[in-house]
RNA sequence: GGGCGCUUAGCUCAGUUGGUUAGAGCACCGCGCUUACAACGCGGUGGUCGGGGGUUCGAGUCCCUCAGCGCCCACCA
């Protein structure tokens, strides 16, 4: 092996010349011979490729990678696959864009099925209608395109990702996890079907799970509707909603409300409909709201379904899935109260209806006063533009508030970074207002593989369902059949019809440690994989897919998915906004990584210290290329001068060799590259300056792997740079003189030997952030890539140093002398090379003695003729010491 | 309404069991082409650590309280 030093080196070009060594030599491919205890696993999350990626995907992308980067060089197999997300809403409007379609899961498969267009509709051509099999064809087509994109950005960046591990969440595999996960469920008896009141979409009309509501601020009005009480005198009650009056079926208040209490068990009468409803006390009632006295309607809202559930009302249902008012009047109507109910308001949406309602209550009378603006939250979909309604429909759910106690456990198990995101987790647990919702009213994602019965008179069974063998996964119940029937006898009476519902896509996502680990398919990796090591994602998903994940993993592994949650920030503007490509801010991350090249990327990216949300700023990459180009400078310089002595100090005098810095288990040394730890032909450093540097490499070491063994990785890198800067900017300039063999050669080699254990260690530190530049040096005078050497042990561990306990000051004194020369020279506005024809100093005793071993080097850096060193009658330390006295030649 | 986080130099941020005179980078001002680096180096200016109270010999750090910002959650007639 040869020490090559470029003349003029440069960042230009490394990143397209070390991704294609990376994957020619396999440099990350994951080693699936290693058992679990030496395998790091990852939980990668899967980007949505129905979009671009941007800046944010960068920025937590690269905190993984520099976990895993880590991990690595501590010697652990690293299982770092790839997902493709296109199992959802998004996915679905793109393919439909795209190529011109819409799923239809009533039509049978087609093996020959064209699409019309690619790239979107021209105009005048009409979207065609195809199979769910086809449809799902068609994703995996363009996944492919979307997915080399992704690819190249995610290499460019340097993720150290193995690229044969990697999955899609509608492909084949994935659709049978998903499937084998749910029949499994149900089969113990924690997945069901029930028919109740949801949450729904009337635009996308589907179900809509807690987890996906958000409220959201919306003007309103109160209108106060006059009831009639049993006495005939008015009983007035305040309400957004007049419109779902005919829906109303009982009017509450607090049972501690002495206005309302003489009414309780008795009724009231419904303006405009005349309905007789019962009045009764419920806890949830506000006496401070409104007029104190609510009514129920089914469903107005989730209080509603409360109330009617614990109060045990009977149903009047009036709004419809496509967000109208039913055809049919609700019972309970007289024939006339039906007849204006049919007449006036059947058909109308919600807002059309509310305005009639109001007409007809101020025709009546029985309206006080004008409606009263009122700005209040409302429950929206989180992709949806109209409020949620309330409908009743059949469902599929998984159990989770009986387990929520378990959860809640595995959230304390779990090991978070920040530790204090668990608490959104737990405020998540302790708010389940009810089971998790799976199923949604869509055609494209992972079908409910299930079949009904139906009786002879065509109505399903829902109680006994169809169900395939594990070993027939995936099925689509649209095209597929149940054992033991015909295709003649779907949707026949006596027949067979199948579930029309697909999963939600959480309910999929929930499963990417079984379907990156190849759950089942390969036993093997798994058993190798999981439980995992690292879950990576950001913090808004928590409630999503880490509630869920955790959910699945619980119930079908009892055991937590993995054992770390590493928790990302979010990207801001610099206004400190959440960036959004509606602001037309968004940068796109390709030209980000050219302009400033991958390195300033991600040092910019980690850091930003884990968990906390971080401006976007150019100025932090800046700063990034300018470290980068600093240790190819600083790199040359320390090689070349070892070059000097004609090779024979020509590899680092590193003392490791096993990465056991930081103690984790079965971390050895891996990789083997070759050098990091050979001392053939290198001598351990002898001055006092240099042992005095690998001292404190010794401690920079220690804490930077203790940062990084705690994830955190902003840590490590901040260290690592405050420490290579000060080595670069003082102790270089201390010894570089004589390390070019000013004072002898036997004082060159220690310099030589130094510069070159701190350069490998400090390599080695940055090598999980900036992977491109530290590789291009080590590729100057080691074998192998920097990628598998060994994490470095302090310099000096378990061997003595030569030259004995060194003094812990020395370094941080002599870089107190060296600044006030440099400051009497600024101050004369001379040249740094300027010489000193006479210094005096001044330090405590202890100081000036540790000074005197440094004297020489001092000398040397500051051009110093004669550099006297006193002794101060005071105690003291560094910080004590003084410059008497300093003329300039 | 509940919870979590944040508030340190003009800007972005460090400051891990409480311990001298609170740090870094950027920006700004000035000096210097020095055989690793002028796309650079060196030096300098700049802070009542959000307000108030408390504990302590000693508080940026611990406790209480208030304010502002951000986020999460909420049964919001």
């Amino acid at each position: 092996m040869s020490t090559t030093v470029p003349d003029k080196p440069t960042l230009d070009g490394l990143e397209e010349r070390w991704g294609q060594r990376w994957e020619e030599v396999g440099t990350y491919r994951f080693d699936r011979s290693a058992e679990r205890d030496r395998v790091y696993s990852i939980d990668t999350p899967p980007p949505t490729v129905s979009g671009s990626l941007h800046v944010g995907h960068v920025f937590s992308y690269t905190h993984t990678d520099t976990m895993a980067r880590y991990k690595r060089m501590r010697g652990f197999s690293v299982f770092y696959p790839m997902g493709w997300d296109d199992n959802g809403l998004a996915t679905e409007r793109r393919v439909q864009n795209y190529y011109g379609v819409r799923c239809d899961p009533s039509l049978p498969y087609d093996p020959a099925f064209q699409p019309p267009a690619e790239g979107g509709l021209g105009k005048g051509q009409q979207a065609v209608s195809c199979s769910r099999p086809n449809f799902v064809e068609l994703c995996e087509r363009l996944v492919q395109q979307d997915e080399k994109v992704f690819e190249a950005l995610f290499r460019r960046l340097g993720l150290s990702v193995d690229w044969a591990q990697h999955y899609t969440t509608i492909a084949d595999a994935a659709r049978r996890a998903s499937q084998r996960g749910f029949l499994r469920l149900l089969a113990r008896g924690q997945a069901y079907t029930a028919e109740a009141p949801t949450l729904w979409d009337v635009d996308f009309r589907t179900a809509v799970a807690q987890a996906e509501l958000e409220d959201r601020e919306r003007e309103g009005a109160y209108h106060q509707l006059v009831f009639h009480g049993p006495d005939g005198s008015d009983v007035l009650i305040d309400t957004t909603r007049p419109e779902l009056l005919a829906a109303c079926v009982a009017v509450v208040a607090h049972p501690d409300d002495d206005r309302f209490k003489p009414l309780f068990g008795r009724t009231v009468t419904t303006p405009v409909f005349g309905v007789a409803v019962p009045v009764l006390p419920h806890h949830l009632a506000q006496p401070d709201k409104g007029t104190g006295m609510a009514m129920v309607c089914t469903f107005g809202d989730v209080t509603d379904v409360i109330w009617w559930r614990e109060l045990g009302l009977p149903v009047r249902a009036i709004v419809g899935r496509d967000g109208r008012l039913l055809g049919a009047a609700p019972e309970g109507l007289s024939a006339e109260a039906a007849d204006l109910y049919t007449s006036e308001l059947a058909g109308l949406t919600a807002r059309q209806a509310q305005a009639k309602m109001v007409e007809l209550l101020v025709a009546s009378g029985e309206m006080r006063g004008e409606p009263r603006p009122v700005r209040h939250a409302v429950k929206f979909y989180e992709k949806g533009d109209r409020p949620l309604e309330i409908v009743t429909s059949r469902q599929w759910f998984f159990r989770t508030v009986e387990h929520s106690a378990d959860l809640l456990a595995r959230g304390r198990e779990l090991q978070w970074h920040p530790p204090y995101m668990a608490a959104r987790f737990a405020h998540w647990v302790e708010g389940l207002a009810g089971d998790w919702l799976i199923s949604r009213q869509r055609f494209f994602g992972v079908p409910f593989p299930v079949w009904y019965r139906l009786s002879e008179d065509g109505e399903p069974d829902y109680s006994d369902p169809l169900l395939p063998a594990e070993t027939d996964l995936p099925v689509d119940p649209s095209t597929d059949r149940p054992a033991g029937y015909e295709e003649s006898q779907r949707d026949q009476p006596g027949g067979f019809t199948a579930d029309p519902d697909v999963m939600d896509t959480w309910a999929t996502s929930s499963l990417t440690p079984q379907i990156a680990g190849r759950w089942e398919d390969d036993p093997d990796l798994y058993r190798r994989v999981f439980p995992m090591d690292l879950r990576p994602q950001a913090h808004d998903i928590i409630r999503t897919w880490l509630f869920a994940t955790v959910v699945r993993s619980h119930l079908e592994f009892d055991s937590l998915p993995w054992r770390n949650a590493a928790i990302s920030g979010w990207i801001l503007d610099p206004d400190r906004k959440k960036m959004s490509k509606s602001k037309g801010n968004v940068v796109t991350p390709m030209d980000l990584l050219e302009k400033y090249g991958s390195d300033a990327i991600r040092y910019w990216a980690a850091s930003a210290r884990p968990g906390t949300d971080t401006a976007f700023d150019e100025g932090q990459m800046k700063i990034g290329r300018k470290l980068a180009i600093k240790i190819l400078n600083v790199s040359r310089f320390v090689l070349a001068a070892g070059e000097l002595d004609g090779g024979a100090g020509g590899r680092d005098g590193d003392g490791d060799g096993d990465g056991g810095a930081g103690g984790a288990g079965g971390a050895g040394g891996a990789g083997g590259a070759g050098g990091a730890g050979d001392e053939s032909g290198s001598v351990p450093p002898s001055e006092p300056l240099d042992v005095a540097l690998m001292s404190s490499l010794a401690s920079l070491v220690a804490d930077v792997t203790a940062a990084f063994e705690g994830y955190d990785y902003a840590r490590a890198l901040e260290r690592t740079e405050a420490f290579f800067w000060e080595f670069c900017d003082d102790y270089v300039e201390l010894v570089k003189n004589r390390a070019y063999g000013t004072l002898g050669e036997d004082r060159a080699a220690s310099a030589r030997s130094a510069l070159r254990t701190a350069l490998s260690t400090l390599l080695r530190l940055f090598a999980p952030t900036l992977p491109f530049v530290t590789e291009e040096v080590w590729s100057w005078w080691q074998d192998g890539s920097v990628h598998q050497a060994g994490w470095p042990a302090p310099p000096g561990a378990g061997a003595a140093l030569a030259g004995g306990e060194p003094g812990a000051d020395i370094l941080p004194a002599a870089r107190r002398v060296l600044a006030e020369i440099r400051r009497a020279k600024t101050e004369a506005g001379v040249s740094l090379r300027a010489p000193v024809a006479k210094m005096v100093v001044s330090a405590p005793a202890a100081v000036a003695a540790v000074l005197a071993a440094a004297a020489d080097d001092l000398r040397q850096a500051g051009s110093i003729e004669d550099l006297q060193l006193v002794t101060s009658a005071r105690e003291g330390g560094v910080d004590d010491i003084s410059v008497e006295e300093i003329v300039l030649a």
